[in-house]
DNA sequence: CGTATGGCTCCTC
DNA sequence: CGAGGAGCCATAC
């Protein structure tokens, strides 16, 4: 599955859903952003919740890359995908992401 | 088709 | 430090 193939596959979904994944792809690898950043490039600043919604029901987990996306408190957050906030947390340290005030274990 | 409820949140009191 | 409200989208009934 390539990215080209997922931006296809997005069509089938509502316009801000694409817009969230499109910006969650757009964060660089091995870094971090939080929920409202994503609201904010999409245009819908608060739309905070509607983002952690959209990236919930994502149906492209590993290509559109959800776990960079963190709260502002710089706490993981949630996470819908199987394996919960641990699988969030190793992907995260998986890609040497570096979080502000994160539990350094688990 | 219209209404009601929930969600990986954020900000202010 | 803790609790409550706000504003947005998608889904279910």
């Amino acid at each position: 599955m390539t990215k080209e193939q997922v931006l296809l596959k997005m069509r089938s979904h509502t316009p801000f859903r694409q817009a969230v994944w499109k910006a969650c792809m757009a964060i660089p690898a091995g870094q971090t952003r939080s929920y409202k950043w994503i609201a904010e490039q999409i245009g819908r600043p608060g739309a905070v919740r509607a983002v952690g919604s959209a990236l919930g029901k994502n149906p492209f987990a590993p290509i559109v890359p959800c776990h960079r996306v963190i709260r502002s408190d710089g706490n993981p957050g949630g996470f819908s995908a199987p394996g919960g906030v641990k699988a969030k947390l190793k992907l995260l340290k998986k890609e040497k992401a570096r979080l502000p005030g994160l539990l350094r274990q688990a």
